[in-house]
DNA sequence: ATTCGTGCAAACCCTTTGCAAAGAG
DNA sequence: CTCTTTGCAAAGGGTTTGCACGAAT
């Protein structure tokens, strides 16, 4: 509920293992403050609002690294573009293929029954499931 | 069961109203004879064993083709590129991140118990069920 | 000092595009 | 002959890389 401060920042990023900067502090709070799914040409948009704060290739790095730490999720669901999701409870997509958008599908909506079995030397990063819809008719 | 010949293929292509062309019937004889994932690179390699026989433009014309026909299917599972796959009955998909090889879920391993609702002037293109795995430790 | 993070521009790779030549009906 | 398909090369767009500069300890 709370705002989410800057420090509050901070220290989430440091208790991932993650030296706090300007531009990390920044991407943080603009990424993982809400659910919503932001590409990184996105992300810098939204970093770079009225200044010029972090380049691309920090939006990139930094990306990675919220990735690679286990605060943010990659969604693989445009041919043309990763988006990236302040990591939650799992749950699943829609991707609007006509106008490139990601929204959330409820959770409790769509349910996973089973599991398939896997080769054990095999390690499950996750599960994706994307619907992919478009508007009727036009 | 039978082999597929040439003549299968032109028939395949014309009843999805696909005019037949030595290109087109050889992408379709390799993408289509088998299950498999093919990106367009490895398409083009398989097409052009020990000739020349399509060009790139080709090979990405012709899958979206026999994509927008429904021969075909895209899969968007690796960030780097998209496969495509012969159209054949649902199943999903798991993805091993280090090797980009990308393999079949038995049918019937996993289970969707619920389609979500969706609002109706939206029309479900598909739905993309990935597994992303990788080789534990190393 | 040494290490780590950032910025810039160029490189990279997959995919698309524009246009001229070849092929299909 | 007309319309479609193909080939080539260049352009496009997202992402990565190399290296120099700057910040932090």
């Amino acid at each position: 509920m709370g705002r989410t401060t800057t420090t509050d920042i901070t220290d989430l990023l440091k208790g991932h293992g993650i030296t706090s900067t300007l531009q990390r502090v920044e991407i943080a709070q603009i990424l993982l403050s809400r659910p919503q799914h932001l590409s990184a040409e996105q992300t810098l948009e939204k970093v770079n609002r009225g200044r010029s704060l972090a380049s691309k290739a920090t939006i990139y790095n930094t990306l990675k690294l919220f990735v690679e730490k286990g605060l943010a999720r990659e969604v693989i669901a445009d041919p043309a573009r990763v988006f990236y999701e302040p990591k939650t409870t799992d749950h699943h997509h829609i991707f609007d293929v006509d106008t490139g958008e990601l929204s959330d599908i409820e959770p409790g909506s769509l349910m996973i029954a089973a599991m398939p079995q896997l080769p054990d030397n095999m390690e499950v990063l996750g599960m994706d499931v994307v619907i992919r819809v478009k508007k009727r008719d036009q």
